[in-house]
Formats: structure tokens, sequence, C-alpha cells
DNA sequence: AAGAAAAGTTGAACCAATTCTAAAATTGAG
DNA sequence: CTCAATTTTAGAATTGGTTCAACTTTTCTT
């Protein structure tokens, strides 16, 4: 099962992020040539296309390796939450947004979010979806937990309720992202305002 | 001040706007090429980007109008809104949504919105991210007329919820545009149902 | 271990957006 | 009216992502 081909076909995966990971952050997604990456990785543009359906894969490949992360992380939130509605959110949410910058620059995650529009069927545009869902469960999540620690009212509509924070939040960070001279904090507190009337409502 | 050259300039604009709508629905964006709407507006390839800096612009543009309009539209329901919060809000994101693919088809706002967020510093971008702060505003003075009729609590945020509503309601347009079997009606009742909560808890 | 089949690799060719440059048209000063 | 300055046009050249047909390498079979 595990012959020379797997290897090397393994092997080529990892140069190929490698590389473009590299460049894009050096050039940026689109002063990053297919052809820069290619040569980077030590193979050739078509192998490159046999291994990702365009560029935009490649990207997607790196944004999902992150978003997992963030999932990860957020996991230890849910479990055990501040004992308050309103930090329990903003803790969450701040370990999103945190993380968020560690991997990609504002300008790799402009790019990623507009080709999760533009091709909402390409591999990595299905893949994009399926992240915010995990990330809007995630937060429905919180809500149901906290409702079973009795910080939340039993009778809100968790999933309604986390559907709308996730909006929220991914609108206010792609806004962020689009000006680059926009800062973490306050975007953190910009989230945290809207959030209040919410927090308000839902606490017992 | 009217000279022949001003009249030719805006002669030449319509023809191009007109072209590419046309053929932006004929063949979708990616279809449209530059070459084909040149010849439909009866003019060159380099006359296009005398006019406008990249495809996107012209796009844009057209997206420019559409977006006006519903913010006209949506004034008379901030003049004199429904007796109602839940019925307030409806009514105008209805008017929104209703509108919302009048010229525009669900691939040419994919584009649009990829374009926005991949080239925030573009003439469209910084137009696009106008134009969602007028619609912000637009709801936020939705909130604020129905302060003064009583209908709402004096005392929340109503700027905050203003973002939060609207933020909730594009993220949902969003998704809603990227998935072509989607239907408005669905869309219309998954956003009610997420505004219940805050509905409930903003009125007086 | 040889030969055939399967799987993967390569890079030159293709295509469409964008840029560039020389030619043409318009304007206004004298 | 004329012509130099300025704006606009046309379309050829450039650029970079993507495709494809020929070539290699690996694996399988006997």
């Amino acid at each position: 099962m595990s012959g020379l081909r797997e290897r090397q076909k393994a092997d080529r995966h990892r140069r190929i992020i490698d590389a473009a990971t590299e460049l894009f952050r050096e050039a940026g997604y689109e002063g990053a040539k297919i052809e820069a990456i290619a040569a980077r990785a030590e193979v050739s543009i078509g192998t490159i296309y046999n291994y990702y359906q365009n560029k935009g894969d490649i990207l997607g490949a790196i944004v999902s390796m992150e978003v997992n992360e963030v999932l990860n992380a957020g996991q230890g939130v849910v479990a055990s939450p501040p004992a308050n509605v309103g930090d329990a959110l903003d803790t969450l949410i701040g370990i999103y947004i945190e993380h968020s910058l560690n991997y990609l620059s504002k300008e790799m995650w402009r790019q990623a979010m507009a080709i999760s529009t533009q091709l909402p069927d390409s591999p990595f545009g299905q893949a994009y979806t399926g992240l915010d869902r995990e990330l809007t469960k995630q937060i429905s999540a919180l809500i149901a937990r906290l409702q079973e620690i009795g910080l939340v009212r039993v009778d809100i509509d968790g999933a309604a309720v986390g559907e709308l924070i996730f909006n929220n939040m991914n609108m206010m960070f792609i806004e962020f992202v689009k000006r680059d001279e926009a800062k973490i904090p306050e975007l953190r507190a910009a989230i945290r305002r809207q959030n209040r009337v919410l927090v308000a409502a839902i606490g017992t």
C-alpha cells in the first residue's frame, strides 16, 4: 500500500504547498506565479495542475489547514466556557480572530474569500462553505452548552442565534481583511458591541 | 461644455454598459469576452479600458445602479414602516431581496462580490463597500424610526442592531447567490427566523 | 526478470485580460 | 481658417493561468 509512488505523491504535495505558502507570503497571491511555485517545488507546471485543479485550490489547501486549527482550538472553549455569556462568546470569537493571521496574510484571506464566492462548486469553494458551517455549528454548540449550564434561557432558538452571531462576525472579518490598516482589537471591540444586545436578551 | 466630444463620451459609456449587460446575462461574466463587448458596443478594446479600469469595473457600474435602486425603494419603508417591529424589518429586507435579481443574475452577484473583496481599493471595490454602508445605515435608520414611534425600546443601541441585522442578511444573501437552486422565499424565512430573537429583545 | 499496462510527469501551445504605441480626431488659440 | 496640443482610438504585443499530447516511471503479471 505504501509503495514508492505513494511516497512520491505525498512528497510532491508537501513540496507544492510549502513552495506556495512561501511565495504567497513573499509576493502575494497574484504575485506568486504558478511557474515560480513549480520551480521552487521542483516540479513541472503540469504536475501542479495534476494535484490541484487551479491556483485557487492551492491557496484553499492552506486556508483549510488554518481553519481546522482554529476549530480545534475552539473546542476547548465550548467544553468549558467562561461563566458568563458575554465572556464566553468573546473568548470563542477571540480565538477565531487571534489565530486568523498566523499563517495567512490579509491578502491571502481576501483571495480565498473571493474564490469561494466566485467558484462555489470548485473543491475549495465547497470546502470553504463547509468550514463556515462548522464554525457556525461550534458557536451554536457553545450556546447550547450555556443553556445546559443555565446561563442562557432554554426557550431561545440556539441554532438561529448561533447563525446570527457567526454571520455578523464573518462579515466583520471580511471588512477587516479588506482594510489593511484595520486592527484586531478594534475588530473585537466592534463585535462585542454588536453582540451586547443579543447577550442581554438571551442571558438568564 | 457640451461639445461633440462630451456627447460621444456619454454615448460610448452607455453603449458599453448596454452591451456588457446583455452579454453578461447571455453568456455569464466569464463567458462575456471583452472583445465581444467591444464589438457589440461598436468600440475598440482600448476604448473600453479607457473608460473602465478592468472588466470588473464594468460589472461594478451595473451593480451600483441596481443597489441604488434598491436603496431608493427602501426609503419608503423607513419613512412609513409597518406598525410592528418584525414586519417592518421583514418588509425592508424583503425589498432588498426581491429587487436583487431584477438586473443581475446570481452569477453576476457572485462575481461582483468576489471582485469587491479581491480588489477592495479598486473603484468598484470602494463603491461596493460604500453601498454596503448605505444599506446598513438604512436599516439603522429604520430602527431609529421605530424608536421614535415607540415600537422599539429607546435604550437599545440602534446602530449596533442595524449592523448586526445587515451583516447577517448580507451573509445569508452571499450563501444564497452561491447556490443556484436556493430560492427567495426560503432565504426570507431563514432571515426572519434569525431576526426573531432580536425582534423580541428590542421591541417594547 | 521481461514486457505490458497503468499512472504520473512534462513543457510547449493556447486563450483571454490587460498594456502599449502609433495613428486619428477634436479642440481652442491666434 | 489653420495647426499644435490634447484626447481618444485601434489593434498588436504581452502576460500568466490552464490544457493537452507525448514521454517516463512505477507497478503488475507471469
